[in-house]
DNA sequence: TAGAAAGTTTAGCATAGGCTAACTTATATG
DNA sequence: CATATAAGTTAGCCTATGCTAAACTTTCTA
């Protein structure tokens, strides 16, 4: 019975990926947050409201209720009318998500993705990236250093 | 003022970056469903609720309220208690879907990435690569012929 | 330092996509 | 052919993510 078994073991991995995908999704928000929450601490001092709602293309109240959320997962710290900060935790899942998204982007760039694509989807990629994938990832890059075409 | 630009010129592809994501996963769930339904009628001769739901992994009421959606776009038909078909525009992007799902799988075990971790992997990323990466993938796919390890 | 501008919050709304439980219809089997 | 089982549907609930409009606070500036 081979032929059942595989038929039984692809049925299995199919709904894990899918599962895979949506858990995927559920985290990717919290993931974006604090890695610009973070950018915005290195870049200008502090991160604000208006400015993570600019970069996301969202509404400011928008952002307002995802930073309620992530205050309640521990992630930020926030006082009314005041900028936001990232917990350790928080640090630690935009360094994280820092490290895959640079080398998701680097790798398409070695691809030979044109720069501008590479950023735009390596914004979603990237979270879709299991360790496997990314340590392959990152050997292409340093086997095959940057050539532009 | 080139810097200025620079600035603004990243601020702008960065949201647009974002928006892409978001649309990206608009139309994710459509064309996940599509290409299993243009599946189970080509290996069944036929798709129903519950196989779709069985390989999403999700409750079956789910996938009613989904293939309602998908009908009222125009994408699906279905008759009361009946199995559930491809519109026209249903089974080019099925077809669509397929041809960049294979890419991206075949293209990531090229990589080196172990084949189960590849199949779920595939099913989340493709629906962030652009035409531009998607070839890219394909030319390397043709360089690379698959060699396992 | 008073008032205007800028930024933040709240309230209220909408849609997508999940779930369970109860009900209805179709199909298979004795 | 009658009924048990399987499949599909409906109702009602929930959370996440969006939006606009209005209210409130902080900050800048004349
Ligand atoms: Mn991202
Ligand atoms: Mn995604
Ligand atoms: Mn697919
Ligand atoms: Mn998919």
């Amino acid at each position: 019975m081979a032929l059942g078994n595989r038929k039984g073991t692809n049925a299995k991995l199919r709904s894990a990926a899918f599962k895979r995908v949506r858990a995927d999704h559920s985290a990717e928000l919290a993931g974006d947050y604090v890695e610009m929450i973070a950018d915005l601490i290195d870049d200008h001092g502090e991160a604000r409201c208006t400015d993570i709602a600019m970069r996301l293309g969202v509404a400011n109240a928008t952002v307002v209720k995802t930073l309620k959320r992530l205050t309640d997962q521990g992630l930020v710290t926030q006082e009314p009318y005041r900028a936001i900060f990232l917990t350790g935790e928080g640090w630690k899942l935009a360094e994280d998500g820092k490290r895959k998204h640079q080398i998701v982007e680097q790798f398409l760039l070695a691809l030979g993705v044109p720069a501008d694509t590479a950023k735009i989807d390596a914004e979603g990629i990237e979270h879709h990236v299991s360790a496997d994938t990314l340590k392959a990832m990152a050997k292409f890059v340093s086997r095959n250093p940057f050539h532009s075409r």
